[in-house]
DNA sequence: ATTTTATGTCAGCCATGTTGACCAATTATC
DNA sequence: GATAATTGGTCAACATGGCTGACATAAAAT
């Protein structure tokens, strides 16, 4: 009787415990990515714009089809807007030195400035908040987002941090 | 210069540090709601749809206006998932007993099928990366995530948590 | 010479967010 | 009891950013 009435509340724990993750999930997501989303719109850009922007900082150099594969959407989607981000001058392509079908991306003085002041705003909101929760937490924070991943992503991770 | 060097690594790592943490998190939340995407699109519906059924299913008979509080869109797009919701029999609103301008909300039978559905296959993914990353990880991720929130978003999250 | 790869483009569809205007029922207030 | 405020809904129009499908071109690989 105490096991069935424990294993229930255990039960009842669990879920209540994994339903507050998935809502912090929810908010936290929707709150973090607030801020850089005021800056994009006084600058007529969207998120897309946002993550194109961010990993070809991350990455200078790298061909379109990587940025595909990170971001995992139809090239249609990317070109609509990194044809636009070329074009206001925040991205440039340059033909690969090899491969000359390749263009290879980069961010102009434009681009690396906007890349910037987004990043400080997100960068300042992870500093408070890793901060505020100590390095303990921050370990357990990224070990238990790793665990969210999809086996694919990771290694797609683990394999961009071994080539850096 | 020993200091000059110091807080020069120092800084590095503090923005390799949260460059990482917000790399997880886009990832994370993608993965996240990925699988439940997925199922989502089966019954031609989206994540709007989600959301709605997940909030109703977890605040029965809450108000239209409590869960645009929570949601935080304009109503005009939450009357669009919600009056499908209605047609396709998932949600019912009663009218309120003291106030009847007020239409409660309710998941139906097939309503709280599916948030038990889209959660399970969410809650699943959650406690695989908790167990995997230990009672202490977890905590520091809440922690973690908490403060990433708005300071609106987090006292809302404390009067519902009071108010249960 | 042919096939494959890397990239781009056009056209159209869908979901979900936005603003603005306006309406009805009901409740609260002067 | 008249007036204002609240709760909720609706119509119209627009933007963003996903998607599919079809097709094109240049360069590399076979």
């Amino acid at each position: 009787m105490a096991d069935i009435k424990s294993s229930g509340k255990a039960l009842f724990l669990r879920e209540e415990e994994l339903r507050r993750g998935i809502e912090l999930m929810y908010f936290a997501y929707r709150d973090f990515t607030g801020e850089a989303d005021s800056i994009l719109v006084e600058q007529d850009m969207g998120r897309a714009h946002h993550r194109a922007i961010y990993f070809v900082g991350r990455h200078p150099g790298m061909r379109v089809s990587d940025l595909l594969a990170i971001l995992n959407i139809t090239k249609q989607s990317l070109s609509r807007v990194l044809s636009t981000l070329v074009k206001d001058g925040y991205i440039v392509q340059k033909t690969g030195a090899g491969d000359r079908r390749q263009r290879l991306l980069y961010l102009t003085e434009r681009g690396i400035a906007l890349e910037a002041r987004l990043t400080e705003v997100q960068g300042r909101r992870f500093a408070a908040a890793y901060r505020n929760a100590g390095a303990k937490a921050v370990e357990g924070f990224q070990h238990v987002l790793q665990g969210l991943l999809d086996v694919e992503t990771r290694s797609q991770i683990d394999r961009q941090d071994k080539s850096e």
